[in-house]
DNA sequence: ACAATATACCTTGTAATACAAAGTAAGTTT
DNA sequence: AAACTTACTTTGTATTACAAGGTATATTGT
C-alpha cells in the first residue's frame, strides 16, 4: 500500500480550528468591532495564547458575512482618524448561531475533558 | 468582489479536529487498543458526545505511525476469535507528544474561555 | 521633515483535517 | 441461512487556518 506521509500539523493550529468562529461571534456579540480590533482583542483576552493572522480573520468575516450571521458599515471615528473603519455587527441569526455553537462546544469540551483525566 | 459563497461546516465536526488525535493518544498512553476499541472508547467515555467515524479513525492511525509515535502487531485474543485484531502501542516519542500536545491544549482551552465569560 | 513602524484591509495558493461513501471479510445472533 | 455487528481499508471532497504576498493610511521616533 502507498501512502505519502504527511507532516502532521502544528497543534495550536489544529485547536483552533472551529473555536476562531465562535470567539470572533462572542466579541461581536458583545459589541460592533472593525477587524483589527478582533484579532487584538483576541489575543489580550487569550493571555496571548490565541493569536490570529489578518489573513485568517478577514476571510472569516466575510463567510460570516455571506451566511448573514454578521453586516458591515463603514465608520470614521470622531477622535483623530480621517480614514474610515469597517466595522461588523452581528445579526439576529448571528446571535442564534453563537448559541448552538456554544452549546456544542461545551458538550464536546465536557467530552474531551473526561476522555483526558483518569 | 467574487466570492464564492460556502457553507460553513457543522460546528461539532470543526471542534473536533485536532482534539481526536489527542484523545487517540491518551487511549493507547493508557493500554495497547485495536482500533474498533478506540472508536467505541471515545464514544463511551465522551457520554456519546463525541462519536468518530472509521474512516476517520484508521488514517488518523497510519498518520501517526508514519509518524512514528504508534506501533502495530497483529494479536488473537485467547477467548474465541480466530481472526486476529490490529493492536497499537505509544512509543515513547508518542508518549512526548501527548504531553506537548496537552500543554497546547490546556492553553488554548484556558485562552478560549476567558474570551467566552464576560 | 523624514523614516520607520503600526494600523487596517485585502487576495491567492496550500497543507492538513474529518468525513462520506464505498468496499472486503470474518464473527455473532436470530 | 439471513441479518447484523465487528474490524479493517481506500478514494475523493469540503472546509479550515495560514503563509506570503499586496495596498494604503496613521502614528511615532529622531
Amino acid at each position: 500500500m502507498i501512502r505519502t506521509i504527511k507532516k502532521l500539523q502544528d497543534f495550536k493550529k489544529q485547536f483552533k480550528k472551529g473555536v476562531i468562529e465562535l470567539t470572533i461571534l462572542k466579541l461581536l456579540y458583545e459589541k460592533d468591532q472593525y477587524g483589527y480590533s478582533i484579532i487584538q482583542q483576541i489575543s489580550n483576552r487569550s493571555n496571548n495564547h490565541i493569536e490570529i493572522k489578518d489573513g485568517t480573520l478577514y476571510p472569516i468575516l466575510y463567510r460570516l458575512e455571506d451566511n448573514k450571521y454578521i453586516v458591515n458599515y463603514w465608520k470614521t471615528d470622531e477622535a483623530s482618524r480621517s480614514k474610515p473603519r469597517k466595522y461588523y455587527k452581528i445579526t439576529e441569526s448571528g446571535r442564534l448561531r453563537y448559541e448552538d455553537m456554544l452549546k456544542d462546544y461545551l458538550e464536546i469540551n465536557e467530552g474531551i475533558k473526561r476522555i483526558l483525566k483518569s
